[in-house]
DNA sequence: CAGTGAGCGAGCTTCCGCTTGACTT
């Protein structure tokens, strides 16, 4: 019998949606993007009208066999794909695939995933609309143009295998003028002023923590007013209290997911998509990547009825949220569990807490606020005209907090005080403060930000912070902090006491970093096409793409206006062959009197004695991991340069020591020897040397478990455990067998029954070689 | 893995945004 055919992106939705409808529909996904311009051309042809060539995308050739196979014999044929500029692009390629009249296609569009949504959607179809096509387009063939123009100009002037785009180059810019700032940044100290007191006549025994609002530049005058205390008498001089509401989080997007699963969980961008990934491909939450704030009418029902019966009804507040990005598209709901009495879900630990995390954010979304009440008790005294301030919050109604906490709910009470008590000081204190210099972006404050810069999408933002950590413009690493003095001035009893105390300030965890060639790609961007990667960019020409989408303008001029001057820019920066690899000059070796350059080379920093176009060939070393192209100096540079060096005789062979592309090694006939990260090469003299190859030795004896030679077979114990290698191949050892055990035959059965494995990473391997 | 970095010239690299599996000797 012949069936409804409904198309839609993702294979989960598919499932769903075939539940809610039966036998009669047939629901098929695209699994995204089924074409898409060549991987390896440019595919757009330039000279004319910028006309794209499609082809369809590595991998989907199934997906695309089962689409015509399936729309053969069907009754009517819905495009579901997704309600927004991607999405009905992806309606279009699919209209074409199947050779259907794109104006006479049933497009449709599920705003929500529910039976009564997807029934009220399939009984409204429209057609195809070309002008929100065009708009993807545009969007699709200017990202290729620059991505593809800009990235071959920064191999021939910067290194091979660079890249530059709208969206990363951004993503880089950020965290490379972040750091500016911080190396630009200069501490300055101020003297804060806190003091402990007691009610003097209350049997409560709370403290009361008050602060100076006023700082002091200096230690002496800090000191003065501690001394202007000494022998002061305090009292309240007035309360003030006022009423507050702390309003409920939004639920989450994308976005906001990533940020607080890092503050909260400590995962990072990616993990928490991979986490997010399987809950909702098991059903427990609505779709992951999304910039809407936007829940159903069915989720708002159900998370109010989870409410009322947790906490009542006083606690619900049913409410919808306006999103607030830039460029937001709203095609799925916000993230949101698909089952509100379901309060845990997932298989592992990780997994589970995301849920919770998701859960307990969906819940607060439509509680009501949290009343505080703030308390602001000054405090005077009869030696001088200062007022200290102590701050008190207390929670009288707590509303979402009862499931949602944000760091900074901390309550602070206060005892109950009243206008001239009388306050007994236990002690107070002046301690030198340092100003902060502005935080380095974490991966999810880097999303937060490209996010209200309208920079990427929710389906990018975890690639995109993986690429650029890929193309080596950026890394992620802790910082143990620097070690700092600071001075404290402390009343007590009677007495002023000064003191010297040391403190870690700065450290922080998995942070954003730019290397040497994120800086000097920066750079050479910045110079030659700032209007690219300009903060307001993307801003601009998304406006653009919206006067296409709503017919206001025609998509082949917008790119002509754009293309025509900035190809122009790519030609003539290709046509001076002067290079930009950030290069210094360090100073002149005293030994040779060549020249001392730093500069990028073809894998990373490197220093260079000599001229590249002398008859003499320069020498060249690779930088440490901790030095900067920046800030090395000419004698950190010679040091380098020192190596490979001859450190004695072993065995009747000399020993080298020296630095390559994996770090300090020690050659010794013809073999290498790695030297340990955390040894300084400089120290390692003939002794060291002979050690550490005895170890490498003795390390390499265990590797080997059974040895036929005869057969040429090995077997060795690897990363992941036993394995077999023979001619230049490695063969798994099947479950349950002891490798210790293994014969000769054994081997060779193994190796016989293996299957013939030729997947493209393999030969793609063979054939760089 | 393989221990470079010039230059020769071959062949390669590269974008953003939509969606999931493979495949971990």
């Amino acid at each position: 019998m012949a069936r409804h055919c409904i198309i839609v992106e993702s294979p989960s939705k598919a499932k769903t949606i075939g539940k809610y409808l039966g036998k009669d529909y047939r629901i098929l996904a695209t699994v995204g993007h089924i074409r898409d311009l060549p991987k390896k051309d440019l595919g757009i042809d330039t000279a004319h009208r910028f006309e794209p060539k499609y082809v369809a995308v590595p991998g989907k050739k199934d997906v695309i066999m089962n689409l015509k196979k399936a729309v053969q014999d069907a009754k009517d044929i819905f495009i579901a794909t997704d309600p927004d500029r991607e999405g009905e692009a992806i309606a279009w390629h699919v209209a074409q695939i199947l050779d259907l009249d794109p104006s006479a296609v049933k497009r449709v569009a599920f705003h929500e995933i529910t039976k009564n949504a997807v029934l009220e959607a399939l009984a409204h179809p429209v057609p195809v609309n070309l002008e929100l096509v065009n708009a993807q387009q545009a969007r699709r063939v200017l990202d290729r143009l620059v991505g593809f123009e800009l990235s071959p100009l920064l191999w021939r002037k910067i290194k091979p295998s660079l890249s530059a785009g709208r969206v990363q180059s951004v993503a880089v810019r950020l965290i490379v003028e972040r750091e500016a700032e911080i190396e630009s940044f200069a501490a300055e100290s101020a003297y804060r002023v806190a003091a402990r007191f007691l009610p003097a006549d209350a049997e409560g025994k709370t403290e009361i923590n008050a602060e100076l609002p006023k700082r002091f530049k200096e230690e002496n005058k800090a000191e003065a007013f501690l001394e202007s205390c000494r022998t002061a008498a305090f009292l309240v001089d007035d309360v003030e209290k006022n009423k507050a509401k702390k309003q409920a989080p939004p639920p989450f997007t994308t976005s906001t997911l990533q940020q607080e699963a890092g503050r909260k969980l400590r995962f990072s961008v990616s993990q928490t998509m991979m986490l997010a990934q399987k809950l909702y491909e098991d059903g427990h939450i609505t779709y992951m990547r999304t910039d809407s704030l936007n829940l159903s009418s069915l989720a708002l029902a159900m998370i109010k009825a989870q409410i009322v019966e947790m906490f009542g009804e006083a606690y619900s507040h049913p409410r919808k949220f306006k999103t607030r990005s830039k460029g937001a598209q709203e095609a799925h709901e916000a993230i949101r569990p698909t089952d509100m009495h379901l309060s845990e879900a997932g298989d592992n630990k990780n997994v589970r807490s995301l849920y919770r995390l998701i859960w307990k954010r969906s819940m607060a979304s439509q509680m009501a606020a949290a009343d505080v009440e703030r308390t602001k008790v000054r405090i005077r005294n009869d030696k001088n005209t200062e007022l200290l301030e102590a701050k008190g919050e207390v929670v009288t109604f707590p509303g979402f907090l009862k499931v949602y906490q944000q760091d900074e709910d901390k309550e602070n009470l206060l005892p109950a005080l009243k206008k001239e008590d009388k306050l007994t000081l236990i002690e107070m204190e002046a301690v030198e403060k340092f100003s902060q210099p502005p935080a380095r972006y974490s991966e999810p404050a880097l999303v937060k930000k490209m996010e209200e810069l309208g920079i990427g999408r929710p389906s990018t933002y975890a690639p995109t912070i993986s690429t650029i950590q890929k193309r080596g413009y950026v890394e992620k690493g802790d910082k143990a902090g620097e070690a700092r003095e600071y001075r404290r001035l402390l009343l007590k009893d009677g007495r002023i006491s000064a003191e010297t105390l040391s403190e870690v300030a700065n450290a922080a965890k998995a942070r954003l970093y730019p290397t040497d060639t994120g800086r000097v790609v920066n750079r050479f961007l910045t110079e030659y096409f700032e209007d690219i990667i300009n903060y307001n960019f993307t801003a601009g020409i998304e406006q653009d793409f919206d006067d296409i989408a709503e017919g206001k303008r025609e998509w082949h001029a917008m790119i002509r206006e754009f293309y025509d001057p900035f190809h122009a820019r790519i030609e003539q920066n290709f046509d001076n062959k002067t290079n930009f690899r950030g290069e210094r000059l360090l100073g002149t070796d005293p030994v040779s009197g060549k020249n001392v350059y730093a500069k990028i080379g073809r894998f990373g920093p490197i220093v260079q004695l000599g001229e590249v176009q002398s008859k003499e060939k320069p020498r060249f070393a690779g930088l440490k991991d901790d030095q900067r192209l920046d800030t090395l100096t000419l004698k950190e540079a010679l040091e380098l340069l020192a190596y490979p060096k001859e450190i004695g005789n072993y065995e009747g062979s000399p020993l080298t020591v020296a630095v390559g592309r994996y770090g300090p090694y020690i050659k010794h006939k013809s073999t290498f020897y790695p030297i340990p990260a955390n040894q300084d090469i400089a120290a390692v003299d003939l002794e060291h040397a002979i050690a550490l190859i005895g170890t490498a030795r003795e390390k390499e004896s265990n590797k080997l478990i059974r040895d036929f030679p005869e057969e040429k077979i090995k077997v060795l114990n690897g990363r992941y455990g036993p394995y077999i290698a023979h001619a230049g191949k490695n063969y798994r050892i099947p479950k349950n067998t002891d490798a210790e055990k293994l014969t000769a035959d054994n081997c060779r059965e193994i190796i016989r029954q293996a299957p013939e494995k030729d997947h493209k990473r393999s030969s793609a391997r063979r054939k760089k070689k």
